[in-house]
DNA sequence: GCCGATCAATCTGCATGCACTTTTCCAAAT
DNA sequence: ATTTGGAAAAGTGCATGCAGATTGATCGGC
């Protein structure tokens, strides 16, 4: 073929970086599940790119932990083991613990207004039951605090395990009455952050997230092959 | 040119793998400082191989933020800034209080034994002032803790976070006196862990590391342009 | 019928080359 | 002397092709 510069749109950043967006996407998603082999010559096809770009990709998704690759192997949408994906949702709750302590002692007045209201507002969405709008929110919610903690570096390390867990806990909000216990553990930690109560909101934080990784513990089985 | 295999030894891994590992090191041993220039042509001639192993270590040192890179541009060795330099170091000071705090509670008896043990060890090397051994024992020490902790997701970042400071806190051992403040530092955190006091060694092995930072502050004024 | 060997098909690892972007450098203008 | 225009040089981004590894299928031996 001839080379031709055969991007449709112009969409931001580079080849490399569209497929890995791309990509991650789908794996967070669910749209590929864990274990699946991701090989080079139909992605290739699939985005319209020879192999080089879609190469590069795969080594990022493989170090940011999203893909496995091993020499000469197809890369595979990584399927942690039980105790692997223990150690991470401990991590999470610890990272969490972290972040809330540091937003209730750090976060501007703007950022806690910010924080309170939209907590007030999400009440609405537990009595609708609207899953996915609820968890939609709750992204956002933890996000806030992840960047409340003023620190740049822990909130690449907690958006890391956090898109690593996201395959993992996908449907945590079908559970019954999870939507409701969620609403009423974030109010616990809004309410520290509000009290500048730093170790408080970190052990609101962390007994949330440890509450979430029991949820999860169900479909990490599920996803075992 | 004809595609010979012409890498000398067989060493572990692929072409990419020891790649990284070389460039890593030496970005971390300050081979190359922080702000310089890694152009892939030359990479590639000084390893012998051609630009798209190259490209693709690159790329896995730039997840690993041992490098920056952006479209068309050369990669630089990361220079952070101070502020992020900062964050970096606050991190690392909760992850080892972390680290620290589960060490305490989870570590096996022969773990606990041998921190102990090579604790005592270290003090010889500190009456003789050995700058470099020390050092050495002082990484062994601190990967015993993040062991320690039974975590393996937190080894992973607290590991990384460690790789990406390096180059920053290369000299620390140099300031007057640091030897034996470390020593004694160590020494709080030896003891708490023996004594599977969590709360203890958390807030011993947090103020270790912040005091290393403190003294590394001005060796990352140092290397800014 | 089941197991192991062999070969074809498939896929990864890397080299090489072209297109496009950034940098450098030199000359003309101020 | 300093700035500015612009072309040459250098460098990155990606496509393509070959060599070697892996996988799967077929066939002969037990």
């Amino acid at each position: 073929m001839k080379q031709v510069r055969r991007r449709e749109v112009i969409r931001p950043g580079t080849t490399v970086e569209q497929m890995v967006r791309a990509i991650a996407d789908m794996i967070v998603t669910g749209a590929i599940l864990p274990g699946e082999k991701l090989d080079e010559g139909s992605l290739a096809a699939r985005f319209d790119v020879s192999r080089t770009p879609v190469r590069e990709a795969l080594r990022e998704l493989g170090a940011m932990g999203l893909v496995a690759r091993e020499p000469n192997r197809s890369a595979v949408v990584t399927n942690v083991t039980e105790a692997y994906l223990h150690s991470m949702f401990e991590a999470m709750a610890e990272l969490e613990a972290i972040c809330a302590r540091l937003a209730a002692e750090r976060m501007t007045v703007d950022e806690r207004r910010a924080l309170e209201l939209d907590h007030r507002a999400s009440m609405a969405l537990v009595h609708q039951g609207a899953d996915e709008d609820y968890s939609a929110y709750n992204t956002e919610f933890h996000t806030r605090l992840y960047r409340g903690a003023h620190n740049e570096h822990i909130l690449e390390m907690v958006t890391q395990t956090r898109a690593r867990l996201a395959p993992f806990r996908r449907a945590q909000f079908r559970l019954p009455g999870r939507l409701t216990k969620s609403y009423e553990e974030h109010g616990q930690i809004v309410t520290a952050i509000m009290r500048a109560d730093g170790a408080a909101a970190g052990q609101a934080a962390y007994s949330h997230v440890e509450i979430v990784s029991d949820a999860s513990a169900v479909f990490a089985k599920a996803n075992e092959k």
